[in-house]
Formats: C-alpha cells, sequence, structure tokens
RNA sequence: GGGGGCGUAGCUCAACUGGUUAGAGUACCAGCCUGUCACGCUGGUUGUUGCGGGUUCGAGUCCCGUCGCUCUCGCCA
C-alpha cells in the first residue's frame, strides 16, 4: 500500500488538516503524551512540525503487543484520518480537528525513563538540560528559538547577497595575535613547540579581502575567545555576521547595516515595526546621558550634569568633588514622590554597592522638597537644579558626585535599576541606536600608559595631522557600536589603511615598529602594495537571535553551548588525550597543583 | 583569580532551634476506566541526604576539608 519511499512517514504530525480526512497516511515521530482509557488509548505523536492525536482501538492486535508506552519512545504509525466530532475538537491544536484511527504500529526507537519532561513545563537545573541538550532541544521552546536562528541566519545571507555582499570562508587554523582576548591554540605536529590559534573574528583576513579587490565581504563567521561567560555571552565559540566594505565612510556602512537591520528585525520582530535611520549618539554624550557606552533606549531616564550648579555649593561632599575634577550628576524621576522611605533607603543601598560614596535625592512634593541634603543648598541651587532638569511636583531627583568615569557608571547602573524597579521600560519594542565617536586612545590607570581604547587598527579622525597635532586623549577614532535594547550587538569602525599613520598610531600606544611588522607585518605589509579606504563591522549573530526570541540568556539560543566552565557537558569536552597524541605534539604537561 | 549561593528520590522541591521510620508533586510500576487532550481514580516502588572526616547520646541540619553546579566582579583590543 506505500511506497518504498514511504516507509516512514508520507505526511509530518502537524500538516494534518481537514483536507486530509479519509486518507490513510503513515506518521513518525516521539510519544508526547499518552491518555490511556482502558478502553482506547489517545497518543499525541510529535514531530518537529508539531502533534497529531492517534487513536488506538482495543480490538487492534497491537493494542497489547506495547507492555508500556514510555514517553518519548518513537513509533512510526499508519492509520485513517477522520474527523473529530464538534465536542471532541480540541482548539489548542493546530491538527486537533482531525485524529488518525491506527491500523498498523511499528517502535522505531524506545526510551528509557526520561531525566527531565518533555511534555510537561518541567523546571530542572541547567546541568541536567545540556548533559541531555538533545531532549531539552526537543521542547517547544528550544525548539522554535533554534529553528528561528536558522530563519534568521538564511535571511541575514539572503539580504547580504542581495545588496551586493560575496560571501567568504577564511582560515580557522591561524596565528596567535598579540591584543584582545585569550587565544585558543592548537599545537603543531610539524612544528614542534609552535602553535596555530583559533580566530578571534578574521579581522585581518577580511581587510585583506579588501585589499584583494573583493569590495564587499560576509561572513557567518565562527569567533574564538578564551573569556568567561555571562549571561549574554558564551565561552568558547560565537558567531558574527562579519562584514567589511571598500571606498566607504561610515555613512555607508551605517545604511547598509540599516538595511539588513530593519529587513530581519521587520520580518521576524513580535514587537512591532523599526525605522531607519537609528538614532547617532556620540561616545561622550552617551556616557553622560545613560552612564553607559551601550544605552538601553527603552527607559526613558536620562542623566544631567549639574557640576558647575554645585561648584561653590556649602554642600562639600559636591562641591569639592567638583573642585577636586569630579562632576556631579542629576537624574530626574517623574512621579515617584509618594514612594516610602524604604524605597529611596534601598536605592542608596543599590548605589553604594555600585561603588558610590552616598546617592543623594530631592523630593519635590506639595511645592516642598524634602531631602537629606537640601539645609546644605541655596534658593539659588535649587532654582539651578528645577530649571536644568525640569521637575515637577511630585517627582524625585537623584545625585551622583564622584570621578567622571565613576560618576557615569554609578548614575548608569542607578538609571537601569531604577527604571527596573518601576517598570517603566517599554518590553515591546525594539531601539536601535549607533554609538559613534569613540576616542582612539585611553589612558592606562595603572601603568599610565596611552592605550588603544578599543580597536587598533581604526582610522583616527583627522588622520596623521591629529595624530601628531593634538594630545592623544583627545583624538578620535572613526570607530562605532550598534546597541539595541541595551545589548552591544556589534563594534566596527572605518579602518587605517595607511601604514604611515598606522605606525604612528601604534607608536603613541607604545609599541614601536620594529613590534609591530613582527605582529601585524601580514596586514600592513599588504597595505603598501595599493589597499583601498575600508571599513567594516560584525554583528553577533546570538545576540540578533536573543533579541527576536525574547531570550535573557544566550544560551537559549544555542543548539549545543559550553557551560560556565567553558565545557560540553554531552560530549565531555575538554578532555584528556592519549600519552601518544601528546608524544606526536612533543608536549610534556606540567599541571600546577591547587595552592593550599 | 576574588566574592556570594546551592548540592536531599530519575526531575523539581520540603523536612522548625540538632531529635521518632527523611516527605510532597511529577516521572516510573501495577490495577480500574471508550472521547481524553497536562485525562481521571486506586495502590506501589524509588534515597550512600555530592564525597571524606570531625563535634554530639543523636547530624540532611553544626564544624573542617574536598568535589560539582550556579550567579557575580576581574577579563572580553
Amino acid at each position: 500500500m506505500f511506497k518504498e519511499s514511504q516507509r516512514y512517514r508520507t505526511i509530518y504530525c502537524g500538516k494534518i488538516s481537514k483536507n486530509d480526512i479519509d486518507k490513510t497516511v503513515k506518521v513518525s515521530g516521539w510519544v508526547h503524551s499518552v491518555r490511556d482509557h482502558g478502553g482506547i488509548i489517545f497518543i499525541d505523536l510529535r514531530d518537529k512540525t508539531g502533534l497529531v492525536q492517534i487513536v488506538i482501538d482495543p480490538k487492534r492486535d497491537f493494542y497489547k503487543t506495547l507492555e508500556h508506552w514510555r514517553l518519548e519512545t518513537v513509533i512510526c504509525f499508519a492509520g485513517k484520518v477522520v474527523e473529530r466530532s464538534v465536542e471532541s475538537v480540541n482548539p489548542k491544536l493546530a491538527t486537533g480537528e482531525i485524529e488518525i484511527v491506527a491500523d498498523e504500529m511499528e517502535i522505531l526507537g524506545e526510551a528509557e525513563i526520561i531525566p527531565f519532561q518533555i511534555a510537561k513545563d518541567d523546571k530542572c537545573s541547567e546541568a541536567i538540560r545540556l548533559k541531555h541538550r538533545f531532549l531539552d532541544l526537543r521542547r517547544e521552546k528550544l525548539k522554535n528559538n533554534i529553528l528561528l536562528r536558522g530563519a534568521i541566519i538564511s535571511e541575514i545571507r539572503k539580504k547580504m547577497i542581495d545588496i551586493g555582499f560575496t560571501e567568504f570562508q577564511t582560515p580557522i587554523l591561524t596565528s596567535s595575535s598579540p591584543e584582545g582576548a585569550r587565544d585558543y591554540l592548537v599545537p603543531s605536529r610539524l612544528h614542534p613547540g609552535k602553535f596555530y590559534a583559533l580566530p578571534q573574528a578574521p579581522q585581518q583576513f577580511k581587510q585583506l579581502l579588501m585589499v584583494a579587490g573583493f569590495d564587499k565581504y560576509f561572513q557567518i563567521a565562527p569567533c574564538f575567545r578564551d573569556e568567561d561567560a555571562r549571561a549574554d555571552r558564551s565561552p568558547g565559540e560565537f558567531y558574527q555576521l562579519d562584514v567589511e566594505m571598500s571606498f566607504v565612510t561610515q555613512e555607508d556602512i551605517f545604511s547598509a547595516m540599516e538595511e539588513l537591520f530593519v529587513h530581519v528585525f521587520n520580518k521576524y520582530s513580535k514587537k512591532g515595526v523599526i525605522e531607519a535611520p537609528f538614532i547617532r549618539i556620540p561616545y561622550e554624550e552617551s556616557m553622560l546621558k545613560y552612564g553607559t557606552d551601550k544605552p538601553d533606549l527603552r527607559n526613558p531616564l536620562i542623566i544631567q550634569d549639574v557640576s558647575e550648579v554645585f561648584k561653590n555649593s556649602k554642600f562639600n561632599a559636591f562641591s569639592g568633588t567638583v573642585k577636586k575634577g569630579g562632576v556631579v550628576r542629576a537624574l530626574k524621576v517623574e512621579n515617584i514622590a509618594d514612594k516610602p522611605r524604604s524605597f529611596f533607603d534601598s536605592m542608596v543601598k543599590y548605589a553604594q554597592s555600585e561603588g558610590s560614596k552616598g546617592l543623594a535625592y530631592i523630593i519635590f512634593q506639595n511645592g516642598k522638597e524634602r531631602s537629606p541634603i537640601v539645609k546644605f543648598l541655596s534658593d539659588k541651587e535649587l532654582s539651578s537644579v528645577k530649571s536644568i532638569t525640569g521637575v515637577k511636583d511630585g517627582d524625585v531627583v537623584f545625585f551622583v558626585a564622584d570621578k567622571e568615569k565613576n560618576a557615569n557608571n554609578i548614575a548608569g547602573a542607578v538609571r537601569t535599576e531604577l527604571a527596573n524597579r518601576l517598570d517603566i521600560i517599554n518590553k515591546d519594542c525594539y531601539k536601535f541606536c549607533w554609538i559613534t565617536d569613540f576616542p582612539m586612545f585611553e589612558k592606562d590607570e595603572d601603568a599610565g600608559q596611552v592605550i588603544f581604547s578599543h580597536n587598533p587598527f581604526s582610522m583616527p579622525q583627522g588622520g596623521m595631522k591629529d595624530l601628531l597635532e593634538k594630545n592623544p586623549l583627545d583624538v578620535y577614532a572613526y570607530q562605532y557600536d550598534i546597541v539595541c535594547n541595551g545589548v552591544e550587538l556589534s563594534s566596527g569602525a572605518i579602518r587605517n589603511h595607511k601604514p604611515e599613520i598606522m605606525y604612528k598610531a601604534f607608536e603613541i600606544a607604545g609599541y614601536d615598529k620594529r613590534v609591530v611588522n613582527e605582529k601585524f607585518g601580514g596586514m600592513i605589509n599588504a597595505f603598501k602594495y595599493g589597499a583601498p579606504p575600508h571599513g567594516g563591522i560584525a554583528p553577533g549573530v546570538d545576540r540578533i537571535v536573543m533579541l527576536l526570541a525574547d531570550e535573557p540568556n544566550i544560551r537559549e539560543v544555542i543548539a549545543f553551548p559550553f557551560n560556565q566552565q567553558a565545557q560540553d557537558l554531552m560530549m565531555s569536552a575538554p578532555n584528556s588525550v592519549s600519552e601518544r597524541q601528546l608524544k606526536e605534539l612533543s608536549i610534556k604537561l606540567d599541571i600546577p597543583k591547587k595552592s593550599k
């Protein structure tokens, strides 16, 4: 009755509809749930497309052949699709109007007792989920995330090719780079004592492809960095949409990426439409207004500078800070004057936990000001605060005073914490922005040395002239980030393609010419043979999927993620290797004994 | 590398200040049930309380060590 090609199925479970009524079909899948009524058994059978109800009559010989219908057993059923009676339609199921009356049954794969439930929303520790990732991937949420990931990546590819980019592959075994994160190293058998490194990003390769003349490059590139995990940072490896373009300015890159993001997000977003262009915020403005270089623009709170107001104040905590070169920052929050004392106390505590000396505040209520600090302030200072912040009755203004860098961090953390506690973040939208004009250099607080603040390959704004004439700390780079809802999706830059400017930039950061030639010789040498101006960006694919899947943890959008200690609990990686393998690689182990 | 938290049944969790036979839900097993859809009902099994040591008449509980997991800071040009 069934052809050879229909050995296991004629149709997917979730695809059966009223159109198939009276047809004889064959389906294969996992036992999702069993409802045994003694006289009749219902089984929900699941495949990647969904569920369908199988009805088993007690007269069937296979009714008793099974000792148990253990959940997650893989079974093939053949039978007739019938319409359900009106009362027994299940509106919760896509296939709820029909069911299959089984004629034949074949067990394809038995299941032992599963460590956690697939059908029910069974909580269980992440270690167990990771160890049995293949089971976790059967669950609705994770399955949908991974399918969404596939769809997004395919859409990104399509769009990138549409707008004129070519996809490339670059080496996975490459050389270690001196800057950046720790490398993953791979020992070389043919060259004892030497190591390959897995690329932290295909940075130099994509720039070399520009020098080669390919003009528009992209790659869904795996990147390897040996750094510790965070909620939005999977250890080990992650994927970037790596992009590079020739003969472009920063604006050209922005508009190409805006076209991509608008297309992909509007196709897969469940949170309304996004529009280009995205807001551009200079780095310094972002640090002032949001206290971070990855602002969540869904948060309506904005930080303001009020240092001038308190410069000569009698409130020494503020005036002293300003006189020592620090700043005072104000954060107005509307309509929270009636919050209890405990709310303000716990905010002060929170600010202190973030390293603040304190958190001053003024409550404006019923035409009066209530505050631990108001008695130190003159009428003029108070009215300046009012006019700068535009405070209304019922509002509260918080103050942070510290060195600029600390004040930014603390005010930024307080801004986020207040928004979370007050639940004033609109979770139902995506807010993109570009952060532009990053400083080229910064001062290493410990060593006192000027260092690159971001990518050493970025072109300084003003080129050689600015490098020669300006204080290095005042030089900006053509360096930018794209941020969405407080998540840094990517950094990018217009690259420095002129060898002499690159030598100079490295010289300022304390590297002499010989070191540059040694470490970046491949690329800088290439720039001596006709290099086009070029630049690029590399948005994190995992983070894009995370945003569109609305997941707070990056491991929920990766099929087989490492745990926090960079281990694969299912495959037992990393693991020891044989003595013979080590010998071939000329490696002797010298594992330090744990202190104590 | 630093700091916090956790470790009890296959899984999730409970067990007062150290006190009787370590419980519940779910899963699993057996039985009943012909229209359920997280089916229902009855009964049952499941434990080296992570591991090792100590204090005590008595330790899941307190102490020390160790292992594992987790969050966080450092780190992520």
